[in-house]
DNA sequence: CATAAATGTGGCAATATTATGACATTGAAA
DNA sequence: TTTCAATGTCATAATATTGCCACATTTATG
């Protein structure tokens, strides 16, 4: 899990980011919020600690151009005042929680934990489908479903995950290393013929329903592809 | 809106009633978990502030009394020490915001917003109705009952709660460690062999009375999933 | 066309995962 | 206290999946 942390104060930086390392989070930290902008428009972290005065950039104009990328990133604000947690909290900002300088390191750990627990749940909970189609395929990520012309094929998690990596690259030679790479933890090493077995099987439950399908095509002495739909 | 303080001391009880009225909420206060649980076990307040500790019943046992009764008041806790947040916030106990003692007015009235605000969208989400509805299921979420077929199926409460989650995201595929999460409270931690034996109760239950039943399906190496009806 | 390398295929043994029954423990109700 | 339902865990059986071999077929290339 990786926490930025935005403040003005390097002392304060020092203090987070050294509790939060030291709890196993990956910790990154910025002075302003420019320097962070740059980096959070390339890739979120999982949490944002958010000093509200800042010189340049500061925290409300920064968590606002978050919440544009992103809905659900949990944001933690730090202030030495009082009088604006109405509007950081509230809507219009977008803040998830809040502390009052001077805090307790122990108490942010707990916070943040409780952010990360309430996120877990909500993404848990979400029903939100990520459905992928590409020409007469269909696969349904969260469903662990894949369809082909609106039949569902039956697949194993292993097949299941070959096409979904063959075909969000449609067009794209994928070795057979790579595929095993993805489809397999770090650390397991099989033969690469395995895959040779398990886009057999594939081809064949699927050619078994429409035994047209030549979707999944083999490129002599590289790897496999699948075919881009010609529309 | 109505609050409910519990603390031993009777300045705080002051100060905070003070400020609670003077925003519009109404508000009682009580000096120990007994009086307080003698009032709520007749009728809860909105929200309950809790001083941790107190003399006879602490805030930890009366918030855990009051969780039986309802899982969704909002308790927000008062403390002078912070090293029990993380039971307090956890769902151990099941605080859903703490602060330490001594603490601003202006902040407790402004996470007593947020608190509010945070209830009502969750209010706003739940299905309303207290029963849902898929296919021949029914469920009773207020009674902890269910239904296949409008025949009462007899279930425990951990297999009442497999059935709903599984149920209300029809499709998708819940892990065991999902399930767990949702089924048991943070920090127990069982087998995942658990929630097989639970499934297998809860489909030999429903089987019992028809045995066609097969809603509740397998995905080999994932985990369950509640088969999504063919409209 | 001949040859070697690469890939396809069927089947089987090895693994991994899940189902199930039995049993001990817990906790609440009587 | 006794009783009984609920629960977690374990051992074992039942399944599903997977890896790989052996052999067939294809492909590239001289």
């Amino acid at each position: 899990m990786k926490i930025s942390v935005v403040d003005d104060e390097p002392d304060l930086r020092e203090t987070i980011s050294y509790a939060l390392t030291h709890e196993g989070y990956v910790c990154e930290s910025f002075r302003d919020g420019i320097h962070a902008w740059k980096a959070f428009s390339q890739k979120l972290p999982d949490l944002v600690i958010l000093d509200v005065s800042m010189p340049q950039m500061d925290g409300l104009e920064l968590c606002r151009r978050i919440r544009k990328i992103s809905e659900t990133v949990p944001i933690l604000f730090l202030s030495s005042r009082d009088d604006e947690i109405d509007r950081i909290l509230g809507l219009e900002i977008g803040g998830d929680d809040y502390m009052c300088k001077p805090f307790s390191v122990r108490e942010l750990l707990v916070r943040i934990k409780v952010l990360f627990r309430r996120q877990k749940a909500r993404q848990e909970n979400s029903k939100t489908e990520d459905i992928y189609q590409l020409g007469n395929l269909i696969l349904h990520y969260g469903k662990y479903m894949a369809f082909w012309k609106d039949q569902l094929i039956e697949l194993t998690v292993t097949e299941f995950l070959l096409l979904k990596i063959l075909s969000q690259n449609p067009g794209f030679v994928k070795t057979r290393e790579v595929l095993m790479n993805q489809v397999y933890p770090e650390g397991t090493y099989v033969s690469a013929r395995t895959i040779d077995t398990h886009i057999k099987r594939l081809r064949k439950k699927i050619q078994k329903m429409d035994e047209s399908f030549d979707e999944i095509e083999t490129v002599y002495g590289v790897g496999y592809r699948y075919k881009q739909p010609s529309a």
